[in-house]
DNA sequence: CATTAAATTAAATTTTTTCTTAACAAATCT
DNA sequence: AGATTTGTTAAGAAAAAATTTAATTTAATG
């Protein structure tokens, strides 16, 4: 009987199965500026039910500290979560396997800071602006210059409250009522 | 009659504003992967009308090389245009100053590559998988390891059929339907 | 409460990326 | 067409980031 060898075949198959996907996950996941370990870690462990930290320097042969230190940025974005485990030393990790939840988490984070970072400037570049603006001792080609920047950055502030309000419908769940998760095509 | 150093006064404050906004929006496009020096070159040019390589290698005290290829990257996210002009040998660029443009053309293109890449991995794995779950000759506890994988990048497709949605319409600007440019804040 | 095991922090090394100087190619103007 | 200016490519230097080993802290067990 052959079964062992045929186990040994369709094993690796299944290897190579995974690693096509790691490999374009964690390829993908560079583009949003995760770096190329973190999304091989998240990656294999979108595989497998829990990992702990030995587990995983096993499998991707990296140091302890470097796992420590990539599971934590993969946390802050919410791509792997803590489980909590009594009755053993060891922390074990559970990637999250829902990308909309990913999606949400990481765009959002992201969104949000942008929103903020770029408002609180604007408000501290218009109250100077206004200054010089309404202050008639100065020349008018910097006046004009001012006022020219006011308006840009006013006209900014449109996209930057789009930007907010896209957050709150990604947030709330309303932007699946104007796209649906579920088309036609995977439905079948 | 002190209008000179009002004029310096004017202009200092003038710099200031435009600095914390160029500071903001360099610090915000690094969040997105773009390198701090092709922030600041965007975000300098984001107050000027049109700028040549000198002028910005002047502004921002770099090598004309390193200008040369952080605009090229620039307008590869279609963050910078080059200006067509003729009866001058310097290439003249100018910032696209609409940020609705510059995240459609960022996002969708990244997007789509995450889509592209993802979908592709995923068809080439779940032939494999197919192939050991139809094979009985397989050991069950492999075969119901590839039942589980397949499910699970099945599962998956639905983000990613949806990620394709929003790319369209983000494209097609049916997006603005359903969240609207302007709101009741803006209008002012 | 001491001991042991796991994880984190610190310091140092290695690797990768970015930037600059120098040489080259392209194109405009006389 | 020749000369000159601009932009790009190549190679080397500098800076930044990531990774590893070693040391420390934290926490679970006997």
């Amino acid at each position: 009987m052959d079964k062992p060898s045929q186990d040994e075949r369709a094993r690796e198959k299944l290897d190579n199965a995974e690693g096509y996907v790691i490999e374009a996950i964690s390829e993908t996941m560079d583009l949003y500026g995760v770096t190329p370990a973190a999304g091989k870690i998240y990656a294999t462990m979108y595989f497998k039910d829990q990992m702990n930290l030995d587990e995983m320097r096993e499998e991707l042969s990296m140091s302890k500290p470097s796992m420590s230190t990539n599971v934590r940025k993969l946390q802050q974005i919410e791509m792997v979560k803590k489980k909590f485990q009594r009755g053993t030393r060891k922390h074990t990790y559970t990637a999250e396997k829902n990308f909309f939840h990913s999606f949400m988490a990481y765009f959002c984070q992201m969104w949000e800071r942008e929103v903020k970072m770029n408002l609180q400037a604007i408000h501290k570049a218009e109250k100077e602006l206004s200054e010089i603006i309404e202050d008639s001792s100065v020349s008018e080609s910097i006046r004009n210059k001012a006022g020219e920047d006011y308006h840009l950055l006013d006209q900014s502030k449109v996209y930057y409250h789009w930007l907010e309000k896209l957050v709150e419908s990604i947030r709330s769940e309303e932007i699946f009522e104007f796209l649906p998760k579920e088309t036609e095509e995977n439905k079948s």
